[in-house]
DNA sequence: CACGAATGATTCGTGTTGTAATTATTTGAA
DNA sequence: TTCAAATAATTACAACACGAATCATTCGTG
């Protein structure tokens, strides 16, 4: 139990639930000013930064579905800051390939919201910034666990 | 920098996304096996503990958009484990009521995804979880301030 | 009283996200 | 060689999430 009542678990969903909220409403605010919300960005970073990129490595590299990506590089081909380009080696394979206005793009946008995250986590120690992340890593491999998937009725 | 060559920073970002991901797709199990999803079963669950619930205090409760949370309660609604009833004393608002049959599912459902959170966070001291909760409530706190809100152009 | 401001709910449009199904292609084994 | 399995991308569908706009109602002030 915490001082208001809510054990450590409440306390720490509430946490990520509000942080997660703040990352989608800057992304929000990134995307009516400069065109691209973090998702894209994030993914666009990604595929500049590799080439003959795969849609399914994409989707692993950034921890998203495979629908969830193809959504996302629909979008960003829409802005011509990205173009699909079908292997000829293998013709299941699309190569994703970040265009000159993709590029142009990612220089002239903002820095990613997590970047912001440094003014908070500069306030707390090298040794605390570590634990912290060593503390989510760890309970986001939990999480992920598939035997926690399996929802139990409560007995 | 971390071991892997990232930030704390992208770290912590890249391990809140698996964590929250990891809630979204225990959510969708959870819609399929039990009918309701996690954000339907918090938003019943805060409706039942509390007489005349409105929407806008519901939002504010759940920490998230009118209109989201409209479509939460359309949905519920639909399921008939919520009814609207206008009020007759100021017709602007409509209280929320959960019937029966919402009560009862919601003893019937599992345990929200946090309680499998006590997993991961048993295996911490009391003392790290403490922090680790301090410190996650620091963040948001400083993420939610609307100075972090304004998209600034990389110089 | 009248009328503009405030309040509360709802709708609309868009983007994110997942699962499941489908299509096209390649691979591998009988 | 042939055909089933595996692989890659895509589509269909549903839920979530937001801001902005709209509608009805109430409040408050002149």
């Amino acid at each position: 139990m915490v001082e208001n009542g809510r054990t450590y678990e409440q306390s720490i969903m509430n946490s990520l639930r509000r942080i997660m909220r703040a990352v989608d409403i800057y992304s929000r605010k990134l995307n009516t000013e400069f065109g691209l919300t973090t998702p894209q960005l994030l993914c666009l970073d990604i595929m500049a930064k590799s080439k003959n990129m795969i849609l399914k490595d994409l989707a692993k590299a950034v921890n998203l579905s495979e629908s969830t990506v193809n959504g996302i590089a629909d979008r960003l081909e829409a802005k011509l800051y990205v173009e699909r380009r079908r292997s000829s080696l293998d013709r299941r394979k699309v190569f994703l390939v970040v265009t000159p206005a993709g590029h142009a793009i990612l220089q002239r946008t903002p820095a990613f919201f997590q970047d912001r995250l440094s003014a908070s986590l500069s306030l707390m120690s090298e040794a605390e910034q570590q634990a912290m992340t060593e503390s989510l890593e760890h309970i986001a491999a939990l999480m992920e666990t598939e035997k926690w998937m399996q929802p139990q009725a409560l007995t």
